[in-house]
Parts: structure tokens; C-alpha cells; sequence
DNA sequence: GATTTAATGTAATAAAACTTCATGATTTCA
DNA sequence: TGAAATCATGAAGTTTTATTACATTAAATC
């Protein structure tokens, strides 16, 4: 069954003409016999239906059936993979987008981690688990992975509320405790709206945690404790913002670390609010 | 691309008793069935013939033939696959948590490559583009993918309002129009909102794309073009959603896609909106 | 417990693959 | 050189395989 294209591309020289007539027709464009039945095949290719049969008999092929599934094992293996963090150029393909916007979010998970730091998860998880309660800020893109979190925790009962609008944020972090943990999530780390209001949390004695990408910013040196996101992405103006896959996969380790901190009772509440979701269909 | 093993571990939660009874049986030993007739997969598994169809066909094939095609190309491909979707436990640490997560969003980005159709794509793009407007929905988690292909659209000066309220939803539906394109996100693909307003969308001659998991789903079956995002996470009780990872991709192929037809425009918009915000440090 | 709806199977039909055989071309050698 | 033998090919018929339409059974709803 192996590598169909190969046995005819081998077996070429010893079919009769217009055997081989056809067998170079399907070479020009595998892919396009696949959906083909036998008799579009004999009228594209001007050979009788029966050379057609003749043809995969005579490369030890059982019949045309057998041929297609063989050269669709053939077709499809995958082609090399794409470089690292790409861009897209004017004549992209849809095939060409999909492919190099997807390897670039790979990517950005795979460069996250080796930037992150075990203690600070383990030191974020902490916080957050001993919190009264969790304040999500963010703004822009980061305001998407801040109500990500805030879903989250809802889940399991824990007390979080995410705020997008500067105004809101500032007016929550004036009622912040010690008792309190401020996540921050900022791609650029510089986000004045973000600042401001850590600054003042920092003065109600609350926690901070940032997510940021990695490097010197304003917010993480304000920070008790630092997540790094990969930011690669900056070469890229696609818009299409890789960072924010890599924070929401930072956002999900730390709720999975908080859930599994009372994995008895947060399993019972996940599976709670699941049923609650379905049972709406 | 299409990796059909994957397609049909992916439907497998969304296939009738019987149908899914088929689906095992191909799963156990998919080489086998490649040389089989539909007649002798039906006695083999105890299911009609027409039940073997409709499987195929809620798993997006065209039929049977297409399905062992797709299974011929997946199953010499599939060497060394790391571990799939993996759980927490409870005595996880936290570098183990780290690992976990990180390689499910990985595996469903992965995943929903191999669901992912290009023509599909293709044409949700082409749509969009034409689009006087579009309507972004969806509430719950999945609300969040919603207003990240809002936020993108806006930095392309495309028409684009992302809403998440059930009410706003079906308001906002009543003013579509033919020129108009809903880009309805559910991850079940069951979400009662979701399904009342694309009715409406569609009565209103607008087009509608869907984002849903894979297989068979009453959103899917009322949109003209349907992204299937990988769902294989239902095992996972974490709450740690991977979907949302598969479907943000799916979001940013989708705009990627839409700038790039525009490509020269679209990257002096991306351009002046960055400079807007990084203006404000 | 009757009525509707969904799930599945049976049997007829259509499509595709494959065979048979006739025909015309090519080769062989008396 | 031309009759017999061999070979390559295609047209039409046959078998196998896939698909559809409809009937039946099971499950859910009222």
C-alpha cells in the first residue's frame, strides 16, 4: 500500500502507451483523481475505462479502488513544517494563512514556556488561593484574556471579577485589602490605565500578579509576582496577536493550579456549572 | 491537511449510539476497513449499511468512499503522536500542571488543523469580505472569541460589532440584511441563543458562518459555511477550556485571511492603530 | 397511555468498478 | 507478401458497491 505515487512513477516505462498515458495524467495532479470515478477519469485522460483497470493491474495495484486509497495515503504526507514566527505577504493562499498563522500560535505556547518561571507560578497560585478576592485588569486585547480568567473562576466559586474599563478599575482597586490579589495583564507591560491602578492597589497592601511579555516593563517591576508571555509576535503586523494565545495559556495554568488546589471540591463545582450550561440545550 | 482519524475521534461525542458503534470499529483497526465494502463493515459491526452512511455524513464526509480515502491519507502519516489530551490529578505539581495544559492547547491547535477545511475557510472569507456588516455572537466562553474577531475587524476599519447579550443578539439581528454576514461562535453548537438569532439572521437573507466543534449540531446546520474547531477537551474536566485556543486560531486565520485581500490598506490600518495606542505609554 | 419525534434498519435504486468480448493494429514467418 | 498469431484497446454488459427512500422500532413528551 505504500507510497502509491511512487510505484507508478516506477512502474512508467513498462505500461503500454496509452496505459501510460494515463498514468502521467494522474501524476500531473494526484490530488484531483481522488474524487474521480473511473469514467471522468477514461473520458479526461481519452483511454477506455478498461486500460484504466489495465493500468493499476499492471503496477500490482488490486484495482482503480485500491490505487486511489493509495495514492491518497501518498498525497498527504504532510509537507516540511514552516519556519518559526512568520509573516504574510500579499499572495498568500488560504492554505499558505492557515498554516503559518497557526504555527505562529504554536509557536508563541512553545516560547511561553520556556520563558516561565515554576516558582512564580507556584508563588501566583499561592496568592491567588489564599485571595479574599482576585481583580483581573486589562485593556484592549488583554481585556479578552482577563474575562477568560474571570469565567474561569466563577466555575469553581472563587471570588473574581475582571474589569476592562479604566474608570472600573480604578474605582474597584480603592476598596482593595491586603487580603486582595490584583492580575494584571498588559502585553506591553506599559499600559497607563494598568499602572495607575496597581499603583493603587500596591498602596491598599493588595498583591499584584502581571502577565506581561518578557522583559524590563513598568508594570511587572510593580508586581509581587511576574508571568512571562512569549513576545515574538512584534516582527508580525498581521494584528493577528500570538501574545494573546500565550497569555491565555499562562491564564489557564493558573487556574488549573487553583482549581487542583481543592481538586475534590473544584471537580464538583466544574462539573456543576457544566450541567447547569447543558442542561439549556 | 485532513486528517480523517482525527475527524472521527473528534465527532465521535456527537454521533448517534449506532453510528458511534461504527466509528469505534473503524477507530480499533483503521487499516482494515480500507479494502472492505460498506455491506461487510455493516455485518462487522452489527449496523446497517445506511447508518455506516449517515455517520460519514455527520462527520462532514461526502460518503463512504470519501471517508476511507481520508483514512488512507491519516493512517500511514500517524508515526510517534505524543501523548493526547491528558487530566490533572490531584497530587499535580505545579510543573506538571505547566506541562499539561500547555501540550492540550498545543494538541487542539493541532487538531483542529487536520478538521480544518480550506474551502470552507476560503469561503467564510470571501463572504466577510464582501460584507456590508458582520455580526460576531456568542455567550459564555465563547463570547470572548467573539469579541476578539471584533476588536481585530475595528483595526481594519471593517464594519464588525461583536455581541454577547441574548437580547442584543436578536435585536441586532432584525436589521440584517442579504449584504450581511453573522459569525455565529458556540462551542457545542447547541446554544438556544445562538440558534433563535441565526434564525432570524437567515429569514433577513443574511449569510451565517459558524465556529463550532466538530460534527453534527443544529448551529452548523443552519449556516452556509461551518469552521469546525477541535473538541476532543470534553474529557477533561479541568475547565481549562482548549477549544477557546482552537477557536481564537480559527479566528485569526479568518482575519488574517479578510486583511490580506486588502493587503496593502489593511497593513497602514494595522500600522496607524498601533501607533494610536503605543502613543499613550 | 397516546402521540410525536428521533434512531435505525430494509429494500430498492443509482453509481461505480470491473469483465468480457469484438475489433483493429502490429508482428511474425512460410 | 500476406495469412496466422499476437497484442492493445475500447464498447457494452455484468457485478459489486454505495446511496436513497421509505418502513419500522424505540424513545421522549404530553
Amino acid at each position: 500500500m505504500n507510497d502509491g505515487l511512487e510505484r507508478i512513477r516506477q512502474g512508467l516505462t513498462t505500461l503500454k502507451p496509452s496505459e501510460r498515458k494515463v498514468a502521467q495524467y494522474i501524476l500531473k495532479d494526484p490530488d484531483k483523481i481522488l474524487a474521480m470515478p473511473i469514467a471522468q477519469l477514461s473520458k479526461e485522460c481519452e483511454a477506455s475505462e478498461a486500460t484504466i483497470i489495465r493500468m493499476c493491474r499492471s503496477l500490482q495495484f488490486k484495482g482503480f479502488r485500491e490505487l486511489k486509497l493509495s495514492i491518497s495515503a501518498s498525497v498527504n504526507q504532510r509537507e516540511a513544517q514552516p519556519e518559526r514566527y512568520q509573516d504574510i505577504s500579499t499572495s498568500a493562499s488560504i492554505k499558505e494563512i492557515i498554516e503559518v498563522v497557526s504555527s505562529n500560535n504554536l509557536q508563541s505556547i512553545e516560547d511561553t514556556l520556556s520563558v516561565l518561571n515554576e516558582n512564580s507560578m507556584e508563588a501566583a497560585v499561592t496568592l491567588m488561593e489564599n485571595a479574599r478576592k482576585i481583580l483581573v485588569i486589562g485593556v484592549g486585547a488583554s481585556a479578552i484574556v482577563a474575562q477568560d480568567f474571570e469565567q474561569k473562576c466563577k466555575r469553581i466559586n472563587k471570588w473574581c471579577e475582571a474589569l476592562t474599563d479604566s474608570h472600573a478599575q480604578l474605582t474597584s482597586a480603592v476598596h482593595l485589602t491586603k487580603e486582595d490579589v490584583v492580575l494584571a495583564v498588559s502585553y506591553s507591560g506599559e499600559t497607563k490605565e494598568i499602572v495607575d491602578t496597581i499603583k493603587i492597589a500596591r498602596q491598599n497592601k493588595a498583591s499584584v500578579i502581571s502577565i506581561t511579555s518578557y522583559g524590563n516593563n513598568e508594570v511587572q517591576g510593580l508586581s509581587n509576582v511576574n508571568l512571562f508571555a512569549s513576545n515574538l509576535e512584534q516582527s508580525i503586523r498581521s494584528g493577528a496577536t500570538a501574545s494573546r494565545i500565550a497569555q491565555l495559556n499562562i491564564v489557564d495554568i493558573l487556574f488549573t493550579g487553583l482549581a487542583s488546589k481543592n481538586y475534590q471540591e473544584s471537580i464538583g463545582f466544574l462539573d456543576k456549572t457544566r450541567n447547569v450550561i447543558q442542561s439549556r440545550f
